[in-house]
DNA sequence: GCCCAGATAATAATATTTCTTATCTAGGAT
DNA sequence: ATCCTAGATAAGAAATATTATTATCTGGGC
């Protein structure tokens, strides 16, 4: 659960970049997922960190985790938004899923179609299918928040 | 909203298969799902739903989505599972995501890396990342049900 | 040490998904 | 066509996950 030192101070550098403030709740939520295997959840984290922090809240944990997924000291798994959603379209394709509205966009590519299956990724099981998923922030996204900018 | 009978044989073909009813509410969520664009969620067809069939309840629209996911008619975006995780790992990787429990694996490939963000996504918006995202069944689930079926 | 904008804890509220149970019905048997 | 029942649904409660509100607290500049 101890962090060393040259890890905390990605995260001093990263906070004190954005003039954000450097409190425990952070440092322990940063330890917590610096200690984590895999793919934490939150609340595996609030459960972690409220070992050394039992007054800690759950809200505090979201409200950091969004903050350092902003900063880019991790990255929300595929649709942070809280819903389901289906692809009716079972044709092999690939994703644009914006990371402000969660909007996802088809598209294909003759450049890499069709997709082969690496090597690597059959040893975990049966694979079903696979797909590209570029992340980013989608055009009307963009042109929102330049307009807030003014 | 009207679905054409070439569409929905193909649903009466895939229940029939599986020994499974055709009842209304499978054929209103099925109508709704081929009437709809890009990737709707729960709620989304739910209310499309209830239009034509006022009493639906949202726990048959879950239920029957989730049936239609295992028929293979439509696919769930990334992790249904309701919890958001969060990669540690923020250096360039790709996944394969088990559709029973959820688990996310990470792993890297010779073959594709580094990976290129095709011409085709860029006009979405401004790129962040891009993975590969393969989906099947872990070896953990795939012994599990091998287990069950004895 | 003082100060206060920013951060947190507690709590309530909202949203999403699943469970329980009584009732209903699709479709095979008669 | 009617009967029958395993499977399906509706309604409502419950469990989870997430966000909002507000009073209180504190990191860090002065
Ligand atoms: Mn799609
Ligand atoms: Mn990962
Ligand atoms: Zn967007
Ligand atoms: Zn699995």
């Amino acid at each position: 659960m101890d962090t060393s030192g040259s890890e905390l101070s990605v995260l001093s550098a990263a906070l004190k970049g954005a003039g954000i403030r450097m409190t425990h709740q952070r440092i322990e939520v940063f330890s917590e997922l610096q200690a984590s295997h895999g793919h934490p959840s939150v609340t595996e984290i609030y459960e972690g960190v409220r070992k050394r922090l039992p007054s800690i809240s759950p809200d505090t944990v979201y409200r950091t985790l969004r903050l350092f997924s902003e900063l880019g000291l991790i990255i929300p798994h595929s649709s942070t938004s809280s819903v389901t959603r289906f692809d009716v379209n079972v044709h092999e394709h690939h994703h644009f899923v914006c990371t402000r509205c969660s909007r996802i966009f088809d598209f294909t590519s003759s450049s890499i179609d069709p997709l082969e299956v690496p090597r690597e990724a059959e040893s975990f099981g049966e694979v079903q299918g696979v797909q590209l998923e570029v992340r980013g922030i989608c055009r009307d996204c963009l042109r929102r928040e330049r307009t807030q900018e003014e």
